[in-house]
DNA sequence: GTCTATACACCGATAGAC
DNA sequence: GTCTATCGGTGTATAGAC
């Protein structure tokens, strides 16, 4: 009965050679991406680079929709600790400060992986987004870190939802609950606020990535940090903090 | 000579059927866009619908990609078409009414063409966008639309670049001098403020058709109306034009 | 010029032997 | 778990009939 606990802690030398090839293939799957683009993935061209038989990868992913959505999880928690990573690495009182450093490293983190921008910000997939069931919880760890940035600023006085446009009136929606933890007993405009800027960030970087801003405009940096002081008046963070904020990242 | 004249006053009957299965086929090919997403995109199920052998359609597109950029054409002058109406149906004196009015029409385009947004704003599919030689023009087609009230606003003082967080010092890029005509002899502030502010209203649509701001929001339309709002101060609308066009708006 | 017929090389997925 | 064999599907290219 012991025999079909995979996950235990103690790994068969099965399960880590397993475990192993699992990890190459999405390696492998990942250049792929990088590549040729999404829909570039070919499980025949990964299994022709391992050497095997392409039927034999379907005794490690039931399909590819299966493999693509493993390589999203993986896009959603990359992003989420690069964020994650930025947060703590800013000073802990200064929450405008944080913010702006959270967003840099999403910025940074999307041109250094364009793929995986491409593949959880993107056009979704046809028949790969719908399993959200599989990439839900991932996501939501991404989307929190924000959502906890902005929710600390609001509680030290350092950003004041009351000096956004956002209407008091607006509801956040049902999938919204389950990002929420008790810190949200707060103001309800929370959601809205961050959506608002958060889509703000989401688009410019989509258009550095996607579109043609690059020759549209020379220093894409510049304009970006531009971008996010005025972003950051628009949630009501303090004047003099997000100025400050945004002249003192890199 | 006069043979090669494909394009002339005087259509031939031939020509003219010609015109009619290029239609045909490309109304087919949106369908299976909309239906199967991007990518989806069969010429052997094309011709099935049409009745006809798979390769017959090489005489009317040398490729899929010569079949997908004349989408993508399409998609570009419906858009701008779209917007160009909306903007002549605000007050002519109201620049920012027709600001509001053109991003309203932004977003109602784009949820009743999803397909076609995630055509021209979506993750570029490989070989299809390299191609921007031949989507170039109706791209800058639609983009002068936003520039052309923006402009307008401020030449009349109803915006004020000097309101905005955008620093002078940032310079347009190579493309942005084909799009922008005399009207850009001003503030070369312009040329950033317009993108910054762009990408905000794109990434609010590309959240709400792409991802789950459905799901997080439960007003999106609402939500749209006061990000509008945020963006406009942000791009330096006089507060009371920008209240007023914003919540004049259906 | 236009369409048919055919061939090629790829793809994802499945069945069944070992 | 891995293999071979196979199915139906795709985009693309070429040869040849009308």
């Amino acid at each position: 009965m012991a025999t079909s606990r995979t996950t235990t802690a103690a790994p068969t030398l099965r399960a880590r050679r397993r475990a192993a090839t699992t990890e190459q293939i999405k390696a492998l799957a990942r250049h792929q991406l990088a590549e040729h683009g999404p829909g570039g993935i070919s499980l025949r061209a990964i299994a022709r680079e391992i050497g095997t038989a392409p039927s034999a990868l379907y005794r490690y992913f039931p399909s590819q929709s299966d493999l693509i959505s493993a390589l999203c999880v993986d896009a959603y928690d990359s992003a989420a600790e690069a964020l994650a990573a930025a947060r703590v690495s800013a000073p802990p009182g200064d929450h405008a400060q944080q913010w702006a450093a959270v967003c840099h490293a999403w910025r940074r983190w999307s041109l250094d992986h364009r793929a995986d921008f491409a593949l959880i910000f993107g056009t979704p997939q046809p028949g790969y987004q719908a399993s959200g069931e599989a990439t839900g919880p991932a996501a939501a760890r991404f989307t929190q870190i924000p959502l906890e940035v902005y929710s600390a600023a609001v509680a030290v006085g350092a950003a004041d939802p009351a000096r956004t446009q956002i209407p008091p009136s607006l509801h956040p929606g049902p999938l919204w609950q389950t990002l929420a933890d008790d810190r949200s007993d707060g103001d309800p405009r929370l959601a809205s606020i961050i959506l608002s800027a958060w889509t703000s960030v989401l688009g410019f970087l989509s258009a550095e990535i996607f579109g043609s801003l690059t020759e549209l405009i020379s220093d894409t940096g510049a304009l970006y940090q531009a971008h996010l002081h005025a972003v950051m008046l628009g949630m009501g963070f303090q004047p003099e903090l997000a100025e400050q904020a945004v002249t003192s990242q890199t």
